[in-house]
DNA sequence: AAATTTGGCAACCGCCCAAGA
DNA sequence: GTCTTGGGCGGTTGCCAAATT
């Protein structure tokens, strides 16, 4: 194994003009077909990795300096949701450019850049999780029925607001039994579109949420003679969200063991879609008089907390609490 | 003007894998 | 089959300059 450059007594640190004008020399008379042997050769005390990656990040003359244009930042983009955090394979992609700084860039500034366009960075799926919605959630549940509050186009009844809340909060519960973590479905790269200004926000609806919880082992019989408690279990994490109606059994066919209509379903809770109607995806234009403004949308009045919600519902007390402590 | 915070980036660390002895 | 070595990779750290208080 290789030591540490300290262990040696070797340098460490910034490079400086120096280190580098031995380095460039070095490998242009001798190239670099032994990492380890090149620091002697070009009489630095440094260790050969240090010089790899001197090299390779930042001395090659084929590296491309400057700002990234706005078609590499939109390549990144589309091979991070294609190829996850694997940096290499992505600058394999981009001529000039090193790995490093394509991660660098993708931290320091694509992240910030997606999520300030509701999307998740490492999903690429639009958020609309509880990260989303808790904090509008007091809203949802305050505004009046009036039909010309823009909420109302968004939930049509506090009822329908407690319902939704319940689904997504189910479906993330669901999902970390299954993994361990929130499922990251993959997406492909055409649902993402060329600009950042302009991306298409996929809709994922709540039910289509609970569904991926759902893709768990807990609820899925890997033999015949599991199916009722599979069946079971499904009904019972269910239960307290639906205690009052019947659409636990509207949603599921008990008997043929098939799920209802992802779209039907959505449709019959009367639900529309929360992403397009988000403020992050309205145009100044599209934007109601009426709309929360951002301060109100990053500071909800505080009267109606999320435990109060959750444990307003007498029905789903017991669970409720369970889930938030 | 000084102190503090934030953001960007170069460099390092530790793990992994493939190749060769 | 096992061990060693070199190299590659992703994650993290720490420095420095710019921005903010």
């Amino acid at each position: 194994m290789e030591t540490t450059a300290e262990e040696n007594g070797l340098k460490k640190g910034p490079w400086t003009p120096e280190e580098d004008q031995k380095l460039v020399d070095c490998i242009q008379k001798y190239g670099h077909g032994s990492w380890k042997e090149l620091p002697k050769l070009a009489g630095l005390n440094r260790c050969g990795k240090s010089c790899r990656l001197r090299w390779t990040n930042y001395l090659r003359p084929d590296i491309k300096r400057g700002a990234f244009t706005d078609e590499e930042e939109r390549v990144i983009i589309d091979l991070h949701a294609e190829l996850g955090n694997k940096w290499s394979a992505i600058a394999s992609y981009l001529p000039g450019r090193t790995d490093n700084e394509i991660k660098n860039f993708w931290n320091t500034r694509l992240k910030k850049k997606l999520l300030r366009n509701g999307i998740d960075p490492d999903t690429h799926m639009p958020r609309t999780h509880l990260d989303t919605l808790l904090p509008v959630l007091p809203q949802l549940l305050s505004c009046n029925s009036s039909r010309t509050h823009t909420w109302e186009s968004v939930v049509r009844s506090q009822e329908n607001a407690a319902r939704l809340a319940k689904i997504l909060l189910v479906g993330n519960i669901l999902q970390l039994l299954n993994s361990g973590t929130t499922v990251s479905p993959h997406i492909p790269m055409e649902t993402i579109s060329p600009s950042l200004g302009s991306a298409r926000v996929m809709s994922r609806t709540p039910w289509d949420s609970l569904m991926m919880g759902l893709q768990s082992e807990r609820f899925t019989p890997k033999a015949e003679s599991d199916t009722l408690t599979c069946q079971q279990s499904f009904k019972d994490a269910l239960q307290p969200v639906f205690q009052n109606t019947t659409e636990t059994d509207n949603m599921m066919d008990i008997n043929s063991n098939k799920f209802g209509e992802s779209s039907n379903m959505y449709t019959d809770f009367d639900i529309p879609d929360l992403v397009s109607a988000s403020p992050v995806c309205l145009s100044k234009d599209q934007e109601p008089n009426n709309f929360i403004s951002p301060d109100e949308f990053s500071n909800p009045p505080t009267t109606n907390t999320m435990e109060d919600i959750l444990m307003d519902d007498e029905a789903s007390n017991y669970y409720w609490k369970q889930v938030l402590e």
